[in-house]
RNA sequence: AGGCACGUAGCUCAGUGGGAGAGCGCUACCUUGACGCGGUAGAGGCCGACGGUUCGAAACCGUCCGUGCCUACCA
């Protein structure tokens, strides 16, 4: 026993950090790759290094540290590998904030410079989300901790271009992509955002240039009419037969344009008439590609007029819109305007409004990739749980287009290709070369842009086991065995993983994906800043400790359905986290100068001990299943009832007698299975709540044994405690209970009034079942005398209330103070809900059809149920008839 | 437009073919020696609508209504 009281409510704020200190500096989550043990490995979905942990990291980190927690306790070398990602995008907009508040641009400080800024930067706030996840319990191995841009991984992310570059799978093009003006950057496709917005429609005409007439098009950006090359038409559409080949004249400028059909046009869309723009449109590209069109570019990598915008130079894009609809408008060629809703890219990272961009940049050609990815789901290599997520996976995966993996920042993984200044070569290496390999020449530039940030997380399962170096870890921990996620990275991320991992490990980089749910506010909208509906884990944790916002957060991740938390659920789970604390206080000041010994649990004999054992088993056995298919909310639910609902509200009070009895030796049994099933649930628990279980197993020595609960065995079902016949007896007993309880609220006996009751049955096993439970049923349903009686020895008692348990008779002694009216009422009320189901059993008994075809077992319930009910109806109908004598 | 979910007690949600459940909230009562962050009891639901399959449907199928999300080149 721990020395000191214990304090009336759980104070969690010490208890946290001590005990996470404590297992840190013992090694508790250190994985050993020498080690016999199965393995058990995962890696953390590496959270930006510019990050503040949100609710969406809680609850994943949550699920992952209640995988690694539970496997520990099962005996598996457990490694979760914790780390970082330097987040290109997000952590240079950072950096360049800071440098503005200084006036400075990072072309004004150079290349390097800002690079040493964010490797500063990094220094001094990279560390606040680790000591956030531990905050939050997380049970990492911290001496493994990786960042994407560290010396390995960035080793790996070089051979794994140069690699993928020899086999042509990577290659350098022009090609329309998704430029961010506002990050100055090219974009993948995944990257972009479309967010539906209210615009209008823009009908403007374009005369014809060599006969009278005119095309009227209709588009949602007239700005981009400064660079058209063409108006097309669809051949079918007769409105435009004898159009194609005629030429126009562009509003504004005056240029000449040809008229072009081409099918791709849709008639029933606004006119029918489209304006070609190739520089700055995916599909008029395409059409450009077809027909052979100019490409005129207006629109700068500012989002500003180029000059060939000729008097627009210069214009920021929306304002120069809003000048072109003027002169248009001026002009006459405004036809009419209407309001338009349609679906706009933004940048997934400062949303503005991408331009869509025609440019050089680096691209993976993922077909082939995705092609072994799609097949390693199918085959059943990799599981992804729940299996709904894998028709998403194959619809992405199937419809891949190339992946653009250059960025032109400052911040990340530099490409690691040169271009001769003398032959102009591309010389792609792991090292830089000193010379070019065609012409030797020296004048060698390294390409400046960076990779994708994506480009090294999709490497992240074998780069943090340090791949391609070392082999003894990645021979024990890889493939890793699960991967938890949420689904808003599934493609991002796990999707890419696979193509990697498949490549250049030759097997899949996971056996499992868990895909959990998006945490929203409780009216199910996302959180965001913006909104100001976060709910802030920090906070979270501070008022209702760490184990009430895990619980909670595990309570509410039901597969398949995104999860609405609100403020008062943690709070509501601190509840439970005080009972916890609660119980365990009950126990531990009964445990106060306890020798021993513990008593052997097979040998345990008294009711309500072989049932709260064999409750145990079940519990313990279920609660396996449960996370062994990550249903975290059913785990939670059932231990959050069998502690609160059986071990307190039943076995706690059915032993309080013994504890404070005078019997020494129930006391001692008593004392001993209570703290053997306190011990047990600990561990059960201790997945999910690390911290309370922690303190509570510390203060139980010598009830538990070892440094930590941590070193625990996760229990295993022992089939000499389940014991049937105990919990059938148990369910007896307990009906009596609340039957005589329910009797007493609707009658309104006082609490404190202690009355009679009378049992009468006609089975010896029920009558001696109550005669040895007496104590129990006397004390919790709070008993002057109970009276156990065989049916027809004793008349049944008349000034009293009555109800029928289990066949078995109970009447509540109510001289003085019964009143008939409401007894006969609650009768009366009690016997119409049974005579519901009665006839409902009888109806289905009635039927052939049933008794032909429903199974016999189902049958013989039916029955079972018939004759129940028919003979309770009819003991209280008697019942009835008895109260109208009086 | 297409796809995928979801619609069960006041609220949030479990429940994948045989007795409608939980938590919170609500009502009444309770200084019972772990806990009022507690205890005991109670009220509250044609399981979105309609149709079908079945002896039997909250669950399976279809249609509709409502909500949410994702994808798409109708400018």
């Amino acid at each position: 026993m721990s020395e000191g009281a214990l304090a009336k409510g759980y104070e969690f704020a010490e208890v946290e950090s001590h005990w996470y200190s404590f297992w840190e500096e013992n090694g508790f989550f250190r994985a050993d790759q020498t080690s016999s043990k199965p393995p058990f490995s995962m890696v953390i979905p590496p959270p930006n290094v510019t990050g503040q942990l949100h609710i969406g990291h809680a609850l994943n980190d949550t699920l992952q540290d209640i995988l690694c927690r539970y496997k520990r306790l099962k005996g598996f070398e457990v490694l979760w590998v914790p780390g970082t990602d330097h987040a290109g995008i997000a952590t240079q907009n950072v950096v360049e904030r800071q440098l503005a508040l200084d006036g400075l641009t990072r072309h004004q400080i150079g290349r390097e410079a800002f690079q040493e800024r964010v490797w500063e930067w990094r220094a001094k706030y990279g560390g606040i989300i680790i000591n956030q996840l531990k905050r939050l319990g997380a049970s990492c191995d911290w001496s493994r901790e990786r960042f994407t841009m560290d010396e390995g991984l960035s080793s790996a992310v070089r051979q794994v271009f140069v690699s993928l570059y020899n086999s042509g799978l990577l290659y350098r093009g022009k090609r329309m992509i998704n430029w961010c003006p506002r990050c100055m950057t090219a974009l993948a496709n995944i990257e972009v955002e479309n967010e539906e917005l209210n615009g209008a429609l823009y009908h403007i005409r374009y005369p014809l240039a060599n006969r009278k007439g005119s095309l009227i098009v209709a588009t949602t950006r007239p700005e981009t009419l400064l660079g058209d090359t063409a108006v097309a038409v669809n051949p079918k559409d007769n409105r435009y037969k004898g159009f194609a080949g005629e030429k126009v004249v562009l509003p504004i400028v005056g240029r000449l344009i040809p008229v072009i059909a081409d099918p791709y046009v849709d008639r029933e869309f606004g006119t029918g008439a489209l304006k070609v723009t190739p520089a700055h449109d995916f599909n008029d590209f395409d059409l450009h590609s077809r027909h052979n069109l100019e490409v005129i570019q207006v629109i700068d990598e500012r989002g500003a007029m180029t000059e060939q915008a000729g008097s627009y130079a210069g214009l920021d894009r929306f304002a120069c819109r809003k000048q072109i609809l003027n002169d248009l408008e001026k002009g006459g060629w405004l036809v009419k305007t209407e309001p338009h809703t349609h679906r706009v890219g933004h940048c997934y990272r400062c949303m503005n409004i991408v331009e869509p961009s025609l440019s050089l940049q680096w691209f993976v050609a993922v077909k082939p990739l995705a092609q072994t990815a799609i097949e390693a789901v199918k085959q059943g290599k990799t599981k992804i749980v729940p299996a709904k997520w894998e028709k998403d996976y194959f619809n992405w995966m199937e419809n891949l287009e190339d992946w653009c993996v250059s960025r032109q920042i400052w911040w990340g993984h530099r490409i690691p290709a040169w271009y001769c200044g003398q032959c102009g070569e591309v010389i792609v290496s792991t090292q830089a070369p000193d010379k070019c390999s065609k012409c030797s020449g020296t004048s060698l530039e390294q390409d400046p842009d960076v990779l994708d940030t994506w480009f090294s997380s999709s490497l992240w399962p074998f780069s943090t086991l340090g791949w391609p170096e070392e082999t003894a870890k990645l021979d024990k921990f890889y493939p890793t065995s699960t991967l938890v996620t949420a689904f808003d990275i599934l493609f991002f991320w796990v999707a890419r993983m696979m193509m990697m991992g498949l490549r250049f490990m030759g097997d899949v980089p996971f056996r499992e994906v868990y895909v959990h749910a998006l945490v929203r506010d409780a009216e199910g909208q996302k959180m965001s800043k913006s909104k100001g509906n976060v709910i802030d884990p920090l906070l979270m944790m501070e008022k209702y400790g760490t184990d009430a916002l895990r619980f909670a957060l595990s309570a509410f991740a039901a597969q398949g359905r995104d999860i609405k938390l609100s403020e008062e659920r943690i709070e509501g789970y601190k509840h439970f986290v005080n009972k916890i604390w609660n119980a365990a206080r009950l126990l531990l000041m009964n445990l106060e100068g306890f020798e021993g010994p513990a008593e052997a649990p097979e040998k345990v004999s008294g009711l309500a001990h072989r049932w709260i054992l064999s409750r145990l088993q079940v519990v313990a056995a279920q609660t396996s299943e449960s996370l062994d298919n990550y249903h975290f909310n059913q785990y939670a639910q059932l231990l959050y009832q069998f502690l609160w609902h059986e071990y307190c509200d039943w076995y706690l009070e059915i032993v309080k007698p013994d504890l404070y009895g005078e019997d020494p030796e129930a006391s001692r049994l008593a004392r001993s299975v209570a703290a053997f099933v306190m011990r047990n649930v600990l561990v059960l628990l201790h997945p999910v709540m690390p911290f309370i279980t922690e303190e509570i197993w510390q203060r139980m020595k010598p009830f538990t044994a070892g440094a930590s609960i941590m070193q625990e065995s996760f229990p295993t079902p022992n089939d000499a405690l389940l014991d049937p016949q105990a919990e059938e007896q148990m369910q007896t007993v307990m009906a009596a209970i609340v039957a005589i309880r329910n009797i007493r609220g609707e009658m309104n006996v006082p609490p404190a009034l202690k009355v009679e009751v009378v049992c009468i049955s006609d089975q010896d096993s029920q009558l001696e079942l109550l005669e040895r439970e007496r104590r129990t049923v006397c004390d919790l349903a709070r008993l002057s005398r109970l009276t156990v009686s065989r049916a027809g020895e004793t008349p049944k008692p008349k000034q009293a209330a009555g109800t029928v348990v289990a066949n078995m008779e109970v009447f509540v002694i109510l001289k003085d103070i019964l009143d008939f009216e409401s007894e006969s009422n609650r009768l009366r009320k009690e016997l119409a809900k049974l005579e519901k189901e009665f006839s409902m059993t009888s109806r289905k008994l009635s039927n052939d059809d049933f008794l032909r075809k429903a199974p016999a077992e189902v049958i013989e319930k039916e029955r079972e149920k018939n004759g129940r009910l028919g003979e309770k109806i009819e003991k209280l109908n008697r019942r009835l008839e008895v109260m109208k004598e009086l």
